[in-house]
DNA sequence: CCAATACTAGAACGAGCGCTCTAGTATTTC
DNA sequence: GAAATACTAGAGCGCTCGTTCTAGTATTGG
């Protein structure tokens, strides 16, 4: 059973997945998750902005669990970057083309605007291409290499999010994503 | 001299890029642009949704002809891809990191909610894959891996702009750029 | 069992939203 | 030069925004 904030967290992500933090009334987080106004501000004392933060640190996190799974579960690192993108590609097309990333919009919307939450989108990409990082650099390839590497690993998702919901097709995440194992696969000779 | 209509789809441009759709009000336009709202629904009878139409249109139309002009001034398509990214990492830094397109962020916040705007996305990225494709295959590759490409890249330059935007860097987009150059090398063998 | 704390509930506030409307001034057209 | 059209100007509409506030109900700790 999930707990208040765990609901208000839940359906504000949902919500800035479709509409992004600024097309997101707080009336509809009350509405998506149950919680009257009063338990917003009881858990987020400073109001949209904060719980925009907790929106991004805290899915931030999850879509890392994810990606670490996929990434463990695979045979090689190759296999491991087309499963990711694929996996991106089938959970859009599932949702109807809903489900991006809201962490790649906010950080579009309000990077120059919130500088709070601009940091947690920074803090949260940070750490995707730490764990991409160390993974590819596991896998053979040099550090420094590996970490750019990862950087247009990165890029590359979240720009494929921008073409397939525009394009409303996933051709554009697993073009993308063989690109990536393209690329992988040369730094590894 | 710049027309009033001119001025308020450059003002609704540049408020775009740093706050997109649903951050930048009718007020804001109105002031940046010094045109006042009977002129804004004088030229855009059916309001912000027709203005944002026209500044996705039109900024798309004028994203291209720099993208051929950069393209054209190259002596080969790779030094074209390198000096695309890097031109637009330089912008960005110039601009203290507001300068990016406003279509991808528009494109993330308002797919799901307008239609016409979505519409409106898909077709510029559309014009920019066909507008790289034809170069990737005038240089030499077989058409259909061109437009395969093409999609990677612009995918890859958006993304690249929401990394720059969030780390205030613009690393991200050069160190895109330099792995598209390494695709399209790949590609030319 | 009672006091303190945690949390729920939603009415109400001022501000700002997109948009409409009326009235005015330039500019064109015949 | 008169009539029609194009454009400017901004006050004001109903509405929703993020936030605050008061009052209530659960839950916890001593």
């Amino acid at each position: 059973m999930a707990t208040t904030r765990e609901d208000i967290v839940a359906a504000t992500t949902e919500l800035f997945r479709s509409q992004g933090f600024n097309g997101t009334s707080l009336k509809q987080i009350s509405t998506e998750s149950g919680a009257p106004t009063g338990s917003i501000y009881h858990f987020f004392p400073n109001g949209k902005d904060e719980l925009g933060a907790a929106v991004i640190t805290e899915s931030g996190a999850a879509y890392q669990s994810l990606l670490e799974l996929i990434a463990d579960d695979a045979t090689d690192v190759v296999e491991a970057i087309g499963a990711l993108f694929d996996g991106a590609a089938a959970a859009l097309e599932e949702s109807d083309f809903i489900d991006i990333c809201p962490i790649g919009t906010v950080a579009r919307e309000v990077a120059s605007t919130h500088e709070s939450l601009r940091q947690a989108t920074s803090e949260v990409f940070g750490r995707w291409n730490g764990a991409l990082s160390i993974r590819l650099a596991a896998a053979g390839i040099d550090g420094f290499k590996a970490d750019e590497l990862a950087t247009t690993i990165v890029s590359a998702i979240e720009g494929g999010f921008i073409l397939c919901r525009a394009n409303r097709k996933t051709e554009p995440l697993r073009v993308t994503g063989r690109h990536m194992q393209l690329l992988v696969r040369a730094a590894l000779l």
